[in-house]
DNA sequence: CGCACTGGGTCT
DNA sequence: AGACCCAGTGCG
């Protein structure tokens, strides 16, 4: 039995948030191809699900099952196309369920012959309700679930029987989406909302000695060879769009998008790609190549990552030397690595007060 | 020539 | 084995 609150704030059992408790209950505790896993939650977008589409495909094709109730609704923003799709693609039997009010539950699990875990918590499948928001999640044990009676075919078979409004959705519609399930999705790559104001953030980044190498590289010397990458911590996928580009050559599957990014210092306007290695080792990577060889970061200076929208965002380097360094440092709260990176967030509002810039 | 890929290393 | 750290290769 674990609980934990994120992010990072309480755990009895050394998990930091809810991303890496299903990592422990999915990937670490549960056989590829065992049983069923199910996913209840009223929210659900593609972020939330990037770090496990390539272990539900591989245990869908060894035989198993992925069972998925979402909410959705035509005028708000439950749950998005991209996962619905996305969790299509991997084989899974996905359905949406009309309403907000119907669905606000959140409970992860499996159930094998031998065992059937849960997970019930405040988190929704989404990139945030993973790993950054404040939520509550209680892990509870196969023996413990198997003595107060879960059953989690029981839990779903009672959830269709209540004459509520629900769609399955089939993967062979998803180029036509010509079922009515798919109008209670919302589109997370076209809509043109504005950032809510608790995503109108930058993140603080310290940087590391392979952040920093290509910077400081001369051109054409063996150090600046190779691709320009910040490494952030895959607890950050919500701070940035649906990774929804899958890898083209290559056969270990990355997940990726490309965000348009002002280099401030620098005065470039560049796409940058942000890139997570679902199959290779987990990497998840910021591309920063512009500013190879420029020399305006070293290790431990900060990298100062503004949202400004969906997919706009701006980047500063915050010397150590810096007046602003130290305000700035303190919200690096989340300790990641093993080499003392660190990294947070800070609201837009408060970066535009600390360096005195209007953001 | 830059960056999508590759594939190790290292500490926990 | 997970998750950042590092140093490239070779493709487009």
């Amino acid at each position: 039995m674990e609980f934990l609150l994120q992010p990072n704030v309480y755990s009895t059992g050394n998990t930091p948030n809810l991303l890496n408790l299903l990592d422990k209950m999915w990937i670490k505790d549960h056989n590829s191809g065992e049983g069923t896993l199910y996913i209840i939650s009223g929210f659900a977008n593609y972020n939330g699900g990037v770090r496990f589409y390539p272990y539900f495909t591989d245990h869908i094709h060894k035989g198993g099952n992925v069972k998925v109730i979402i909410g959705g609704s035509t005028s708000q923003r439950l749950s998005s196309i991209q996962i619905a799709e996305a969790l299509l693609q991997c084989g899974a039997d996905v359905y949406v369920v009309n309403r907000k009010r119907l669905v606000h539950a959140k409970c992860y699990g499996y159930k094998t012959p031998s065992a059937e875990e849960l997970v019930v918590t405040s988190g929704n499948f989404t990139g945030p309700g993973m790993s950054q928001n404040a939520e509550a999640a209680i892990r509870i044990d196969s023996n413990t679930v198997q003595t107060m009676g879960f059953e989690w075919e029981d839990l779903f078979n009672n959830m269709f029987s209540q004459g509520w409004d629900i769609y399955k959705l089939d993967s062979s519609d998803i180029s036509t989406k010509s079922d009515p399930g798919w109008r209670l999705l919302y589109d997370e790559i076209n809509s043109t909302v504005a950032l809510d104001e608790d995503q109108q953030v930058s993140m603080v980044l310290t940087l590391s000695g392979s952040d920093t190498a290509r910077i400081q590289a001369d051109p054409g010397t063996s150090a600046s060879k190779g691709t320009q990458y910040f490494w952030l911590s895959k607890g950050s996928f919500d701070f940035f769009p649906a990774l929804t580009e899958k890898n083209k050559r290559g056969t270990k599957n990355t997940y990726s998008t490309l965000i348009n990014m002002n280099y401030i210092d620098i005065g470039v306007i560049n796409q940058s790609r942000v890139t997570f290695e679902a199959d290779n080792n987990l990497d998840f990577r910021l591309g920063t190549g512009a500013l190879r060889n420029t020399k305006i970061a070293s290790k431990d200076d900060l990298a100062l990552i503004t949202r400004k929208s969906e997919f706009d965002y701006e980047l500063r380097i915050i010397k150590q030397t810096d007046a602003s360094y130290s305000a700035l440092a303190r919200y690096a709260v989340n300790y990641i690595g093993n080499y003392g990176k660190r990294f947070g967030y800070i609201s837009n509002s408060d970066v535009s007060s600390i360096l005195g810039v209007s953001i």
